[in-house]
Order: structure tokens, then sequence, then C-alpha cells
DNA sequence: CTGAAAGCGCTTACAG
DNA sequence: CTGAAAGCGCTTACAG
């Protein structure tokens, strides 16, 4: 076994002081060149690290940024995941990662743990239980506490921090607007994040984009048995044209309608949905979704909690929108009356 | 702005000592009873927290684990993590990520990083890059800095560390066997990670089910074009009456291929996949899977590493299997001649 | 029962 | 140019 080497054994090996050894290994133009390169040599021959812990006791940080995560089974989450550690790999700082499994009580015991001093800075994502009974106050006690946290994604809140997100609203108006231009005039929406603020943005965008005609068709329920029926009466009573689908669980649960009951698509309906590409392409049809550069996210969200950490940025608080684009596949198509997308 | 009392400005108000304070709060049968309850006291008033980074670095413990994930896009490591995180949670321990990305280079630059320190054990599934080049010298190297090291998932490798997985090879052989016990005969195998450990044991144990005069039908590629190609030709050439899917990808592709060429799932051909229950489930038609339990083996994986680090178990390495089932959906359906499972 | 001292592994202002 | 000392915030063997 291999023994993690300390200064004050390079101090004894070299015959100089542990300062010595200490500045020489930081290049302090207090020591000579000579001693510098004989101490750098044997720090080199033993692999000396600093240990991680000691420096940050002595610096007061703790080199590691907290996050929070509401549910990383959903693949956005991951891929944000994935652009925060790749930015903070950059700048040698560790990703410690806490997820809330949605839960209300279990945010408030991360962000307690957070209040000690176990990370630097955080970045969260607001659990759904915590949207809805609308207690943030165990977030404002990780300010309060003067550790700089970020929100991403779940961005639609009144806190004075720093926020990165998609511009839920806009992406849906955008949609609806693109399927009025070609032509269509029923257009629905189903969702499960109703209650959630970005859920509630995207309703918006779209009711926004309604013209005075326009009939408001809405499948709403955080519970999938009552998703389906709404869901259905709109693919089949109400005969809707279009479905903007709010997010993983409506989109698949869309299609899974259309196909259980004959429905083409999209000859009979078109589609847009709210999953992340890779799976997107592969979907019979393939689906046309809605892109949110979730690794851009996760990259921005860290490059902004970094700058407040080391004070680079001290001005007011920031809201970032990362651009959005649906990303047009088989689902959205225009095929001619009579003909069929479908092999055979 | 809060700022975090230490047990020196505690020991100040009390007027006692910092040692006194620090042993009232690790209840030592030294102090009396009477100041450990005014210590108690006052430090709930000031919601004193012990620093972290002193308690680590008097203890000479990390209290973090680091969990090696080689693509967290792949929904079977994110719910892996979210079972380790849940075991680290009850241990008080801290989870850190580091995303390889399936490079040998990243994976070595972590390895590096570990061995000063960092954490006090190391979870690991192995890079595929790593896989190809066989080097592992890295790993054997975080193994003599004495840090724990487990690996999960990724088990097929001859190293002196603990192991925990499931049995790849029986996965296909059982799954094989019950579709020749149901009549078929033409069964072939998908794949597009034939060079990884996993990927190898899934396809013999494929062949192993094989009898006397069946065929060995297999499309193997990690390129998509060239796995689409060879799939194609298993299915309209071949006509192989089921596709054996190893991986999220071979999956999904197989899907769109029969999608495209009018081949009905189950009626023409029948589908057992490698992807998540709650995508599975929405497939159209809902594929069959193979249920890996991912967040079991997070958790067992971490209670495993956890073990070793405590010395409650020094006992030789083990190499743990978690059980897997396969999930019959639709795609496995066995339909009358003549009958479709579609709707309409 | 309480406190002074040493020490975990570093960094850095200060003295020589 | 080098080193002794203090200190980051704790814990714990030891003395009183």
């Amino acid at each position: 076994m291999k023994t993690r080497i300390t200064l004050k054994e390079l101090a004894k090996l070299l015959n100089v002081s542990v300062s010595t050894v200490s500045k020489a290994l930081n290049d302090s133009p207090e020591i000579s060149p000579k001693t510098i390169e004989r101490v750098k040599e044997l720090a080199a021959l033993h692999k000396y690290r600093p240990n991680p812990t000691a420096v940050n006791l002595k610096s007061s940080k703790s080199g590691t940024i907290g996050v929070l995560i509401p549910n990383i089974a959903n693949s956005f989450f991951a891929k944000v995941l994935s652009g925060m550690e790749a930015r903070a790999q950059r700048e040698g700082l560790q990703v410690i990662t806490y997820i809330s499994n949605e839960s209300h009580e279990r945010e408030k015991q991360i962000s307690e743990m957070l209040t000690a001093g176990f990370v630097d800075g955080v970045l969260i994502a607001i659990a759904e239980e915590t949207q809805r009974k609308k207690d943030f106050e165990h977030i404002r006690s990780i300010i309060q506490y003067d550790i700089p946290v970020v929100l991403y994604d779940r961005i639609d809140f009144d806190m004075p921090v720093d926020k990165v997100g998609i511009d839920d609203r806009k992406v849906f108006y955008d949609a609806t607007r693109d399927l009025q231009n070609k032509g269509l005039k029923r257009i629905g929406i189903a969702t499960s994040i109703h209650h959630m603020g970005v859920g509630k943005a995207r309703i918006e965008g779209y009711k926004e984009a309604l013209r005075e005609d326009d009939t408001f068709y809405l499948a709403n329920s955080a519970k999938l048995e009552s998703l389906r029926e709404k869901t259905l009466k709109m693919l089949l009573e109400d005969k809707v044209e279009a479905v903007l689908c709010s997010d993983f669980d409506s989109t698949m649960l869309t299609y899974r309608l259309a196909y259980e009951n004959g429905l083409r698509i999209p000859e009979d309906v078109k589609i847009i949905g709210f999953i992340r590409g890779g799976l997107a392409k592969y979907l019979t049809p393939s689906v046309s979704f809605v892109d949110q550069s979730p690794d851009k996210i996760g990259e921005k969200a860290m490059d902004v909690l970094i700058s407040r950490i080391n004070r680079k940025n001290t001005g007011p608080k920031e809201k970032i929108i990362i651009d959005t684009e649906v990303v047009h596949y088989e689902s959205t198509q225009f095929v001619k009356k009579g003909a069929s997308l479908r092999g055979n």
C-alpha cells in the first residue's frame, strides 16, 4: 500500500522547513530557484499532492459545489448535470449531488446540511412539492449564510438569486404560432406538470398564441389515469389536429393513445413533445421536440455560480435564458391526403 | 448575512474552554450533565454545526464517496446513482460524481485526483475506451493507495475489488430459452456493445441457449449505420422471429426498422429490449424488457463500499449478483394468426 | 469535572 | 533566502 506523503515528510527528507517546502511548491518568489527545483523534484518523485482537506480548512473553502436535482431519472436533469460537471472540472471543483426526489422534506434536510459549510455554492432546481407548498424558507436560509445560489431550469420564482433556464412561455407560443401558420386550427396541449412553474408558463405561451376564434384545449393532470382520459377526449372527441406535450409523460402517453386508438401520427394528429433528442429520433414515428440544450443550461448555471463564488460578478442578480429550438421530425410532417408515412 | 459560529466563539460566550465545549457536544462522560446542557442549549440557539472540513482533517476522512459514471445520459446510470445517493445519505456521506464520458483519458485524470485524497472510497463503472485499451493501471493505482474500490455494472474484469452487477450471461440465456419454449426457432441478437464486457456476456448467454440446429443470428456494430444494415438484414432476409436487444440503441433501432419496413411487433417479430421500465411501457407497442433494478445495484454497491470503508467487512473480495427479470409487455405477446394488436 | 496542549496538513505574515 | 510561529476548526490524550 502506498501512502500519501506530507509536507512535513518532504521537509525532513530535504532537510528544510515545512514552510520552505510549501512556498517552493507554490513558486513563491521568496525561495531560491535552486531550492524550488530540489523541492519540486522530490515532490514529483513521491507524487506529492497537497491534502485537499487541509487546503480547504486553511482557505475556508470546500472546493465543492452542491447540485440539487429533483429527479435524476429524468434524462433532462441527467444532461444538465453532465454540463455542470464539465464546467466544474475545468475549475478544479468537485460536484456533490443531492437528489430531492421532488420531496419538500428531503430538500429541507439537504439545505440544512448545506448551510453547515459542505459546499462553496449551490445549484438548485426546486422540488415539485416545494413549489406546491410555496415554502422556500430553506432556500432563503442558504442565501443568508452567504452561500451563492443559482436556480436552474425551474426559475419562475421570486428570489434574490441568479437564474438560468429557458423561456418556457415563448417555446409554446412559437410552437403554436408555427403550427397555425401551417394551417392548423385545433391545437391542444397535454401536460402533467401544469401545477409547476415551468408547466404553467408553457400553457400560458400556448394560450397567448391562440387567436380569437380558436378553442383552448387542455388535458392536464399529474395523475396518469386522469391525464389519459382527458387526452383521449381531446384526441377523439375534440379531434385536435395537433398536441403540444409539455413533458416526458404527456408526450409518451399521447403516442400510446394514438397507437391504441388507431390514430396515425402525423397524418391524423401532429405532435410536438418535450423529450430528449436521443429518444425523439427513435420513436415510431420520430417525434418533433423542443431542444432545451440541457448541457448548456448546466454549464451556464455552473458558470454563473463560479463567478459569484470568485466575486468576479458582484452585480445585480441575473436571469439568463438559454435558447431553445423546435426540432422537426416525422410527427409534425405534412403529408398528402391519403398518403402514409408508415412503411408497408 | 448569518455567519457560522465556531467552537471557540461558543466557548467564549460560555466562559469555558474549547475542549469542554467539544466534549459536551459529543456527550463525553467526562463532562458534567449540567455543563452539557448549558453548552447544547447555546449551540442549538446559534445553530452550531461542526465545520465539516475541520472534522474531516482531524479524522483523516473526507466523508465523501466518489462515483465514476461513464455516461449519465444513459438512464440506467442515472438510476444507479439515485440508489447510491439514497444509501450514502443514510450514512451521512456525500456523493461526488465524476463523468468519464466513456473516455480513457478522462478516467485516468479522475483516478489521479482521487488518489490525492478527495474521497474515502470509489464506485466505478469502467469506461468503454478503457475496456478497449485494456489499460486498468489507473484503477490499480487507486487500490494501491488503500482507497476501497467497488466496481458496479461493468464487472467482468480481473481485479482485486468487490463487484456488484447482474449476471449478463444468464439474462439472455434465460430469455432465449423462454422464447424457444414458446415455440420460436429463429432468434437473433442485436447489439451495439458487443465489444464491452457486458455485451460479450449477453451474446454468450444467447449463444449457449441455442440448440444444435439453431442458427446464430447476430447484428453487431457500435456504428449506428452499420448496425442498422445488419439488423435490417436479420429482420428482412433472415426473417428472425424474435430479436434480443442488448442495449438502448439496438432496442430503439430495431423498433424503428420494424416501423419503417412495415413489420408488425409482435405479430411479425417479437422483441426483448434493454431499456428502463419507465420508457418500455410507453413504446408503441410497449416493449418487453430486462429489468436490471438499477437502483438496487447502486444501493448494494454503496453498501458494500461502506462496509469496506468502516472495516466491517475485511473478508475476501466479493462478487454480488443482483437479480434481473424479464418483464413481458406487448412486444413478446403471442397473438392469434390474423389478429392484430394495434388499434383500429 | 475542566482546561491546556498537541496535532490533523496545510499557508502565510513576520523575523532573522 | 530560510525558518519559526500562528492559525484554519476541530478532537483527544493527558494533567490538574
